[in-house]
RNA sequence: GGACGAUUAGCUCAGUUGGUUAGAGCGCCUCGUUUACACCGAGGAGGUCGCAGGUUCGAAUCCUGCAUCGUCCACCA
């Protein structure tokens, strides 16, 4: 088929061109900063967020990689080297529980197959999830160069958490301790404070008599009353007078028949129910806390799937959390010794993974000390190393910093990376680690054989997450290597970041002082932080609650650029976007309207000499003169639009301009002329929309780009237009 | 309990440092099939800018309080 007879079809039809481009790009290494020219000097590095390998891509991946594309393809024209490294996450516990529920369709768990055939089938599940995430992002048209793709589980990627692991070790910033955790008994592993979340519920707030040594009785109030059974205090408030003469006195715990201590401790309120508080130093963190601070015992009575365990009465011995409460509060019924039942509204802990309530629990786990890297990761921001878009969110990064705690980074699951320590065969307390990259050849000093076991442990995935943006880029830690990293060297470190509001802490923090600790450098200028996508009733959009979509959906109904059109155009600051399909059609019609402009100007062509350059004869008509004009502040907005991350708005702008000031206006008029000049403008003022349009629209500029006449190459790597 | 954000046309949202008649898309109404496009064109209706105060010559925009919604943080048993 000719051109002619191609340019003769009256509506775009994307779907028919967007593999074709797409491959197009690939095929002239269009995303990989070494096949393109040398002349291009000044790098300009995104490491692209890694989504989870938990299985598709949501609309809120869309968005965030096409915002990052925009501004990818614009910086690529604007002349920069620019790499845009891709990658995937191995994402610990989500995807770990992802294949377990895989699992117990055929009613297994991961403990029935063993750690190895385990491990296997999560790397099965990793291939397919990893294959349908890439296709995505290929479909929506992400100009990332695959020839990078990293996972968070590569080889070399291991050596680099390893590397971190002991960097930190070796510096006293990880240790090791008994402490209170919170602990899912589903997912079976202890989990970070980030990890965990709130969920309102209706509950109750028992009163419960304990008697006392001398005679008498002091009333607790609690909300976990199947806690008692490890009580080992009782505590009030220093200057709470209706118990200052009993300080130092005894109770007797009901159904365990012990002693217990009243203690006196300032973080008591004394307002609060009776203002005495049974102390379980095992099970509370802040139990914990006066457990330290007066050297109580500390009394585990739930093991780790959340059942009484052998410490407790016999009757108690197996019972699940729910069926221990009942027979506690029944028998303390029939003891006498509960006073009231209170209906209180309680903010349950749960784990953001599966939903199970959260077992706080003492536990022996490694934890990095966040008090340094803290201020090394604000003192970045407030310096302006760093520059956190929208500029609100610095004040929550400050006030999170400021509180933060030591991260618990051990993790009790199989899928992640093993931690770098090793014990002795004969070390059965794990008194005596060895912290070794690979098993140590030494023989143990105790009983003088070499027969060390890595531990069992994996660490948090997002202790890997926070040496993305280096480790990304070859990066391993290991300064022999780091040195000859070419990637590394020419492009670290990396000039932006994109992420989603609800991993801030999580992932973007713990990159800035990881990055600094690292390499001495922050690992990214700015960082932007999109909105999140909502459905239309306004409700955060999830596969777990069933309110998602998946944009291939909407790529295979609208094309990829209609779909790339509507979350952009709806992107126009951090207010969550309450996603509309209307916006999707708008885009189709748009790009139908940007086909047949490019038709008419090029069928209408009278002149084959055209090149590059503003037409400035002096018989441009006013007409011409205007739009040339207003050609020259579009391009001026969009810079100025893009520079600050107003997507929505920039898109908006160049609406307007191409479909009111050139196709409505010009266009209509430049039937009634007939001169070679105003023929050159629309050819001009065409070509340079298709430029500033592309970074949006991708696919249709390119596909248009190659019917203009004369010898060019592809627009993805042409240069962006000038404001003048 | 703190913090942040939102509240503008029927719907989804713009409105950059306070400055004439508050804008866009979709929807709605009227007209129009002139050889780029009906996935179109021309025109139109529609808003006491959440509420109540205040600052100012002038407030959607700044300040205070309140209401509703959303998000994040927090050890109240």
């Amino acid at each position: 088929m000719s051109t002619k007879n191609i340019l003769e079809n009256t509506s775009y039809n994307p779907l028919e061109v967007e593999k074709q481009i797409y491959a197009t790009w690939l095929k002239k290494g269009c995303f990989n900063p070494d096949k393109q020219s040398q002349t291009k000097k000044k790098s300009f590095t995104i490491a692209m967020a890694p989504p989870n390998i938990t299985g598709s891509l949501h609309m809120g991946h869309a968005l965030e990689n096409t915002l990052t594309d925009i501004v990818v393809r614009q910086k690529r024209m604007q002349g920069y080297k620019v790499l845009w490294i891709p990658g995937i996450d191995h994402a610990g516990i989500a995807t770990q529980n992802v294949v377990e529920k895989e699992l117990r369709k055929g009613n297994l768990s991961r403990f029935d197959l063993g750690r190895e055939k385990f491990e296997e089938r999560v790397w099965q599940w990793k291939e397919k999830s990893g294959d349908t995430i890439l296709e995505q992002f290929k479909t929506l048209g992400i100009s990332a160069d695959w020839s990078r793709l990293r996972f968070t589980l590569d080889k070399t990627y291991q050596k680099a958490v390893q590397n971190a692991f002991i960097h930190y070790y070796e510096k006293g910033l990880i240790y090791r301790g008994n402490r209170v955790v919170n602990w899912c008994p589903r997912c079976h592993t202890s989990i970070s404070d980030l990890e965990v979340e709130y969920k309102e519920e209706k509950s109750s707030l028992w009163y419960i008599k304990y008697p006392l040594k001398r005679g008498g009785c002091i009333t607790v109030a609690t909300t976990r009353p199947e806690t008692m059974l490890g009580d080992t205090a009782i505590a009030v408030a220093p200057k709470d007078k209706r118990y200052t003469n009993l300080v130092g006195e005894y109770a007797i715990l009901p159904i365990v028949n012990k002693e217990i201590p009243i203690i006196a401790d300032k973080i008591l309120d004394k307002n609060f129910g009776t203002g005495a508080l049974k102390v379980t130093p095992a099970h509370s963190p802040v139990d914990f806390e006066i457990g330290q601070r007066h050297n109580l015992e500390f009394v585990s009575v739930i093991d780790d799937h959340g059942r009484f365990n052998a410490i407790t009465p016999e009757r108690y011995q197996g019972l699940k959390m729910t069926e221990g409460r009942a027979k506690i509060v029944e028998e303390l019924k029939s003891l006498g010794l509960l006073e009231k039942i209170e209906d209180y509204d309680l903010s349950l802990p749960v784990c953001m993974r599966c939903g199970t309530e959260i077992q706080p629990q003492i536990s022996n786990q490694w934890f990095l000390k966040m008090k340094d890297l803290g201020a090394v990761a604000a003192k970045a921001v407030k310096n302006k190393e760093v520059q956190i878009v929208p500029k609100n969110f610095e004040k929550t990064y400050f006030d999170w910093l400021k509180n933060v705690k030591d991260w618990c980074i051990s993790r009790q699951i199989w899928w992640g990376h093993r931690m770098p320590v090793w014990y002795c065969n004969c070390d059965t307390n794990q008194l005596h680690p060895m912290i070794s990259t690979n098993k140590p050849k030494s023989k143990c000093p105790e009983c003088g054989k070499n027969d060390w076991l890595q531990i069992e442990d994996v660490l948090d995935t997002w202790f890997s997450s926070a040496l993305w943006p280096f480790a990304v880029l070859g990066w391993t830690g290991d300064k022999v290597v780091d040195k000859k990293c070419r990637d590394f060297k020419t492009y670290y470190p990396t000039n932006y970041m994109t992420s989603a509001r609800d991993i801030f802490h999580l992932w973007i923090t713990r990159m800035i002082y990881s990055g600094i600790e690292f390499t001495g450098k922050v690992p990214f200028e700015k960082v932007y932080i999109h909105a999140t996508v909502m459905n239309k009733e306004g409700k955060r959009m999830s596969k777990s609650l069933g309110t998602g979509i998946d944009p291939l959906l909407l790529i295979n109904t609208y094309g990829a650029d209609a779909t790339r059109f509507g979350l952009t155009w709806q992107a126009t600051g951090v207010q969550d976007i309450r996603f509309n399909e209307e916006f999707i059609v708008s885009g189709k019609k748009f790009l139908n309207k940007l086909w047949n402009a490019s038709r008419f100007v090029i069928l209408n062509l009278k002149d084959k000499t055209y090149t590059d350059k503003k037409p400035t004869s002096d018989k441009l008509n006013k007409y011409d003169k205007q739009i040339l004009k207003k050609l020259g502040k579009i391009v001026k907005q969009t810079e100025a639009d893009l520079s600050k991350e107003r997507f929505g708005q920039s898109l908006q702008h160049l609406y307007q301009f191409f479909w009111h000031d050139f196709c409505d206006l010009y266009l209509e008029q430049s039937k009634k002329s007939s001169s070679l000049e105003t023929s050159h403008v629309l050819y001009y003022v065409l070509k340079n929309c298709l430029r500033l349009l592309h970074p949006y629209v991708p696919f249709a500029t390119e596909y248009i780009w190659q019917f203009l006449p004369g010898k060019h190459g592809l627009l993805i790597t042409e240069s962006w237009p000038k404001a003048s």
